[in-house]
DNA sequence: GCCAACGTTGGC
DNA sequence: GCCAACGTTGGC
């Protein structure tokens, strides 16, 4: 059993989002980084626990379009964005299989070089199991255990990283109460 | 808006 | 293969 730490832009995939899916499962698609895939390719196992992280977001804007009653429509308008955090606990939930955004010309994800006979980008299912209170990047960063978290080191830009088991272990206590 | 850090690209 | 230029991430 390994953890880890995956960061999800909100305005694409929440835990919000992905406790509202079917099974409460999202494919994390999207990482076009090497390390990352790999970790999601070679290490991850079924099971393994997931600190949903959302990072900071893009411009505000209009993030969805929902029906009211009768036709009424409603725009979903993001006015601004929580700080970035954890925002919920989350589980590997299959092996690894290919990224289907990378096949889609239509999808800012798409890769040209990449076929079906050879995929470049592979993803797992993430299932999320709990959303918590936000716990900010100073909160983090004022936690002495978690000084060497890979996330916090300067200039760490990986989307997906391990996570230690005393620095899971410490999280879990914290995030359970106030800041 | 700024910028540090790091990944990718392409000329040679 | 080297490396400068450029692009992206993402916190501040």
């Amino acid at each position: 059993m390994q953890y880890w730490l995956m960061k999800s832009e909100p305005d694409e995939v929440s835990i919000d989002d992905a406790l509202a899916a079917p099974r409460q499962t999202v494919p994390w698609f999207g990482v076009r980084n090497y390390q990352a895939r790999n970790f999601m390719r070679d290490a991850m196992r079924v099971g393994d626990g997931v600190l949903f992280y959302h990072s900071s977001c893009d411009d505000p804007g209009i993030a969805g379009i929902a029906e009211v009653a009768r036709g009424d429509g409603v725009l979903f308008y993001h006015s601004s964005c929580d700080d970035p955090g954890i925002a919920g606990i989350a589980e590997v939930a299959s092996t690894p299989y290919p990224d289907d955004t990378q096949f889609d010309p239509e999808s800012q994800y798409y890769d040209p070089k990449s076929t079906r006979e050879h995929p470049r980008w592979m993803l797992v299912d993430v299932r999320a199991v709990e959303k918590t209170r936000l716990m900010t990047l100073p909160e983090m960063r004022a936690i002495t255990e978690l000084a060497d978290m890979q996330l916090l080191r300067r200039g760490n830009r990986l989307s997906i990283t391990p996570v230690t088991p005393a620095e899971w272990r410490c999280i879990m206590l914290h995030i359970k109460k106030k800041p």
